[in-house]
DNA sequence: GCCAAGTGTGGGAGCGCTCCCACACTGTAG
DNA sequence: CTACAGTGTGGGAGCGCTCCCACACTTGGC
């Protein structure tokens, strides 16, 4: 039996493009003279290892090739070196469609510098979920990143109670246990709402999110907060409750149009509700922005090929996503250390909606 | 010392919320009275197995709430089940958006039946295409998904060299020798540029992708074929070369209106693209889709917004996604099976703009 | 000169699985 | 009755690592 029929399902091929058996760290350690346990040290950055030895494992592991096996390690250290990134499903669609990839691309710049690999998770139905459930007692990934979170998500509360190391985007409340990263939502709202008064606007009303969520909430804070400062009075009837889509968008645009016909500004909780409330103003005969002046949120692609291109509020999603690379890996790092909550700040990018 | 301060990293909550160390195979095999062997049997779906003892060691594993420890399974058996996503950087924004979302949603719809795990991998610089060399040599993955290649890519000769199972999403050129599922680029384009052609245009010009890349390519040739079958002459002034973003569509558009102003109608390979061309068309004083028709690539978000709302060529992305799952795990479960190919239709979404 | 503490090292044990060999039982043919 | 193929089963070996104990060798203080 010739050598390399031995394990053919091990066998990969090597510089020369050779069959040949992956190294061992035995045999980077025969290599070398010296023994296993010096090699995994060096390998794993031990301070306790002689110059002279470690040059020598240094030269056998480049001769070699050698790549140690990730799941032998992880069989003894039961760490994976890998994280999740957890979406549920309706959240791709939900959010502009940039989120989603600007999320994934923060993160995984992050993780480029370590070895620590990203697993990516997606929970369309019930099923799924339990799915989750089994997969992250089984502690298959030392970390969990969540991409959105509603009120009454149960993930949290999971993630809390199996201790895994996890980092929300976004978070359920202002009592927030886990560690979460998010924008300034408030702020943004804010800006946009003083901007449109700035501008002229008397009668300012918004479109909201699902109110179950807490960005579609601080959101509106913002709305609420801009024009009491300004001393006008927070009506019920210049708020529009949607759900971030643009069918959600034209439906509460229309009713708004009719409960409050003289509104002469919208700040809208997502560009895509701004883009359908921007329809439904224009079909009404409105001008943009001169009757009435539009703010979206997200400043998505959607926000510059609309017509006139939209005033947005932009939030900086790819450094959210490194953002919570980093804290996760801290957490992972050193156990138990105290969760913590980044805010990053929002910009008002002005064009010509409003 | 107290049986559950043995190993702390190796406890989890039991459905009791007890602290309790996760259960072995050899802990099942002695509830259920059997050998390790016969449960490893049953877990792995072995005929061999007695109805009696199966049903036993069923029970035990539901008492005990056993999950396999897939470090193990991987340490001997080197498999993984897990797969690999592969996006060059670049792609996430190149590509219309959806495009991106659509296809982890696509794969991982189809990957939920199993318990492979997806991986995602960015790739942003040489740096981290020779990471990911070192990564598949080190058989890390059972099988590897590309999401896009250019025609110089040294990806897919890589795969094929190291003999992984893997699939594209499109293909180099005509002569791929690696399974890859397209969308038909040909036919979309054909398709779209003989709507053009009924609607009356007779000057069809087009804006293309970078040409080493076979989906730009085959839109250009799609394009070029609906002309001559319409008795057209194939006239390289009516082609603008760009590259799917905005500014390269502004750019060639406005090269384009320069070299033939007396163009009726433009066939663009990308969304964005189309929508730059419409900035330019409309800041020239043409009436779209009056004086010029236009129709865009991918039917991505953009075509619903633009003014007037876009006609565009619609490509079955999440199908894409769960076929290229479908065809990897077929090559995983069957190594050495033919490659395959599989084209998905496309799709003329009429809106406005021509 | 001795002991103690500190350094670097080798290698056994063991992580939880799958693979496979050996063996005990059937049942059927000779 | 023996022989033999077929079925179901137990458990040893071993995957490639890390952990840790034991040991050799150094150094410094008395």
């Amino acid at each position: 039996m010739s050598p390399t029929a031995q394990r053919p399902e091990a066998l990969h091929q090597g510089a020369g493009g050779r069959a040949t058996a992956r190294p061992t760290l035995e045999e980077v350690a025969a290599l070398a003279g010296v023994g296993r346990g010096t090699v995994s040290r060096v390998i794993n950055g031990s301070p306790r290892v002689s110059a002279k030895a470690r040059e020598a494992v240094q030269n056998a592991i480049a001769e070699l090739g050698y790549v140690p096996n990730r799941a032998a390690r992880t069989l003894v250290t039961s760490r994976t070196d890998s994280i999740a990134l957890v979406v549920p499903e309706a959240e791709t669609r939900l959010f502009s469609e940039p989120y989603f990839s600007d999320i994934i691309s923060g993160v995984s710049a992050e993780l480029a510098e370590t070895d620590m690999q990203l697993l990516l998770i997606l929970v369309r139905n019930q099923r799924e979920r339990e799915r989750l459930s089994a997969y992250l007692t089984a502690q298959r990934v030392d970390g969990v990143l969540v991409v959105s979170v509603h009120r009454d998500d149960p993930l949290p509360a999971l993630l809390e109670s199996l201790e895994i190391p996890s980092v929300l985007a976004g978070r359920r409340g202002d009592l927030e246990p886990l560690s979460y990263v998010h924008a300034d939502n408030a702020g943004g709202a804010r800006m946009a709402v003083r901007h449109l008064l700035r501008r002229g606007c008397r009668q300012v009303a918004t479109l909201t999110g699902p109110l179950d969520m807490e960005v579609a909430q601080a959101r509106l804070g913002g709305y609420r907060r801009a024009l009491e400062e300004a001393g006008h009075r927070y009506d019920e009837e210049l708020v529009g409750l949607a759900d971030f889509t643009e069918e959600g968008g034209r439906v509460a645009m229309r009713e708004l149009l009719e409960r409050r016909p003289e509104l002469d500004g919208v700040f809208c909780a997502s560009d895509v509700m701004a883009a359908g409330a921007m329809q439904v103003l224009r079909a009404a005969g409105r001008r943009i922005p001169d009757d009435v002046a539009v703010i979206g949120f997200d400043d998505s692609i959607v926000a510059r090929h609309t017509d006139p291109p939209m005033t947005s509020v932009r939030q900086p999603i790819e450094e959210m996503g490194r953002t919570m690379a980093r804290l996760l890996l801290d957490e992972i790092a050193e156990r138990g250390r105290a969760r913590r909550q980044v805010v990053l700040a929002t910009e008002l990018i002005v064009r010509d909606s409003a």
